[in-house]
DNA sequence: AACCAGGACACAA
DNA sequence: TTGTGTCATGGT
């Protein structure tokens, strides 16, 4: 692997790695919606990823990786941050219109994770209609609850891996509702026993046609197509998959339908011919410029 | 204090 | 096919 291993562990951490980047915004790629287990701690990023607790830090051209237990390998974590991805090639391929050009100005850097599937669509089980702040209490919630508990630097406050499907299968609705999810409790129990007894393969969605994986994933009650992109997208690595929630069609019917009102339909019709092979990526430059761009300039 | 949030679904027209 | 009410909860 092209990680530099430095031999100093920093007070606590038991192993450290660090990775020259290009173009990479930490901030922007941990805080942006994808996922919901990362923390900013002073002037790094506190998470979970595979079962292993890792603190990471953003320096000029390089990205810093600190975990609790020492590592043979980290390419879990390289394929997590999806070090190794070119951005330019991926923005070349958009197509050169003005709306583009000015999210890719002001996202630059922001990637797309590659994510456990397992938590990426329990995640967005429970993302319907909340904002993404409280989607991240329920996940901690459920994670401190019906997590395993991962091993930790001395005198950091414990942590959790994200639970099994198994485990929370073997849960019942009351449990999950007393998590505050609301009405996506049965949801996220009957996703979790499909996959608990093996009725649906989340790893093998990679090698079948976008259509089928999103049919296969829309089998799930409370899945539908946006819930299903997410999963596809950020955790299963298809480029065209565009989910369109309420940010993304605020963005696409200002900055290419002149704020009128466009059928949802039309919508999904327009992301799937305009965006072109990295659909998926245009998605997430158009979610975080419409979304950090209203919170700047809804000053008085 | 209304309004809204990385929706989906059953049902109506 | 497209529109409306419902679901649960808390941030802004």
């Amino acid at each position: 692997m092209a990680s530099a291993e430095l031999p100093r562990p920093a007070p606590g951490a038991a192993a450290r790695a660090a990775w020259p980047v290009s173009d990479y915004d930490l901030a922007a790629t941990l805080d942006s919606g994808q996922a919901f287990r990362w923390q900013r701690v002073g002037a790094g990023w506190e998470g979970v990823v595979a079962g292993r607790w890792v603190r990471l830090t953003a320096a000029p051209e390089r990205i810093e990786a600190e975990t609790a237990v020492p590592q043979t390998s980290w390419d879990w974590l390289a394929d997590y941050l999806q070090i190794r991805v070119e951005l330019a090639p991926i923005q070349a391929s958009f197509p050169d219109d003005a709306p583009l050009r000015s999210a890719v100005a002001a996202c630059r850097g922001l990637r797309l994770l590659r994510q456990e599937p397992w938590e990426c669509l329990a995640s967005f089980i429970l993302s319907s209609t909340k904002q993404i702040v409280h989607i991240r209490q329920i996940v901690e919630t459920l994670c401190q609850r019906y997590g395993e508990p991962v091993a930790v630097p001395a005198g950091q406050a414990a942590a959790f891996a994200f639970p099994t499907a198994a485990r929370l299968a073997a849960g019942t609705e009351a449990e999950l509702r007393a998590c505050r999810m609301g009405f996506r409790a049965p949801y996220l129990l009957a996703a979790a026993q499909r996959l608990a007894a093996g009725d649906l393969d989340l790893a093998g969605l990679a090698g079948r046609p976008l259509a089928e994986a999103r049919a296969e994933l829309m089998r799930l009650d409370g899945v539908g197509r946006k819930i299903a992109d997410c999963v596809l997208l950020f955790a299963v690595g298809f480029q065209q998959a565009f989910p369109v929630d309420v940010w993304v069609a605020k963005a696409l019917r200002e900055l290419y339908f002149r704020g009128r009102r466009v059928a949802p339909r039309k919508l999904l019709v327009f992301s799937e011919s305009h965006f072109g092979p990295h659909a998926g990526y245009a998605q997430q430059y158009l979610f975080h410029y419409r979304r950090t761009q209203a919170t700047r300039t809804v000053r008085p």
